[in-house]
DNA sequence: GGCAAATCGTTGCATCCGCAATCAACTATA
DNA sequence: TATAGTTGATTGCGGATGCAACGATTTGCC
């Protein structure tokens, strides 16, 4: 299972000439695909302005992409299997839980960066498991609270402790001290730089 | 827009004594929200076993998260107005001409990070674009490959210059260099971890 | 060789999500 | 105060995904 382009393509000009590739309508079929991949010097810095990835840069970015991926699914399995709470759910604990208590739809949303639409189905689903419940707002007769109860904040307490666990056990361990302070000071100028650009509130 | 504390409620105790919250049956609604929110002293230690996240944890675990649904929404739709691909489509375009060009359903699954459905759909999709066929495996009669065609590769090409600015302009230029090698090289840790942990091959 | 078990890709089904449209309620301006 | 424009939440709809089940094929074992 051998794996010498650390695939994605980003960087070191990928394979020389170009690869065969047979016309949509008829495959020629007469292909050798792997072997003769030219092999990728690494450190290669991008040429022009066009845009190749260094490999440490490749690195980084594609390592950032499967992580989450990989570690968001083993963790939501964990948090269902464990305490039948997908992990939606337990951030919607989570965020409610630090507002007090309470939150509107709008804020809510924003916090959990999905759509206006996409927070009310996942109040729908938490407030038939019992989770919340939808307090009409008296300053603003358009609003509407989610708000915590009290089941909802006893699964919150009986699921935090394995979930945090998990993510120790996963990610926070597997990072020292000062990767700890790069990564979150690094994520923080990220996240600072996405506001710039859409003018959303991220941090 | 102010918040206090920073959410996810992973480290400090949170708000003391405990939140009120209304019983599910009927909200008693005498809640006064936000501005008692307890300050949280930054970089307690997590108390017991029980597990809290320092503020550094927390910083690094949250902005893992919300840096990957901002930037993945972002890089999403720039991809889609210029050049009509979806960042998943991009994503397989990228695998397949990595590959040389093919890949059985399979390996592109695995590759993907998708269930072997989604794979089939995925695929189902972009041939009918015209950016990859399928062809039966000689070697193994139960075998397709997803195999890329000249139009796809047009279309990488094409979408990559710029993708790979996005990628810069919001993620890599945000990080200096000791930051890129420190995350490059505890997401590769993290991933090995998960691929002790499923068995899986993620690297 | 022959049969059981495993693997590959696909499909039905259910779930979840975002966009656009909608209705209700608020705000600003004349 | 009246009216237009804005904002909040919900709903219909279509798209995308995973799980379980299925048929086809290969592999392992006797």
């Amino acid at each position: 299972m051998q794996r010498f382009a650390p695939d994605y393509g980003w960087f070191g000009g990928g394979f020389g000439p170009a690869p065969m590739h047979s016309a949509p309508t008829t495959g020629a079929g007469s292909m050798t695909p792997g072997p003769t991949a030219a092999p990728v010097s690494p450190e290669r810095l991008p040429d022009g302005a066009e845009g190749q990835l260094t490999s440490d840069e490749y690195n980084a970015w594609r390592g950032f992409l499967r992580s989450h991926q990989a570690l968001c699914r083993v963790l939501d399995e964990e948090l269902q299997r464990d305490t039948g709470v997908p992990f939606v759910h337990y951030d919607v604990l989570v965020q409610l839980s630090n507002a007090g208590g309470r939150l509107r739809m709008r804020d809510l949303a924003g916090r959990l960066l999905v759509s206006r639409s996409g927070a009310t189905r996942l109040i729908d689903r938490m407030e038939r498991d019992g989770h919340v419940i939808r307090e009409r707002c008296s300053q603003d007769g358009r609003g509407q609270y989610a708000v915590l109860t009290s089941e909802g904040l006893k699964v919150l307490d009986r699921s935090r402790p394995s979930h945090l666990r998990g993510v120790r056990q996963r990610f926070l361990s597997q990072i020292d001290d000062d990767q700890l302070l790069a990564i979150g000071a690094a994520f923080t100028r990220v996240l600072r730089e996405l506001e710039r650009e859409t003018g959303e509130s991220l941090l």
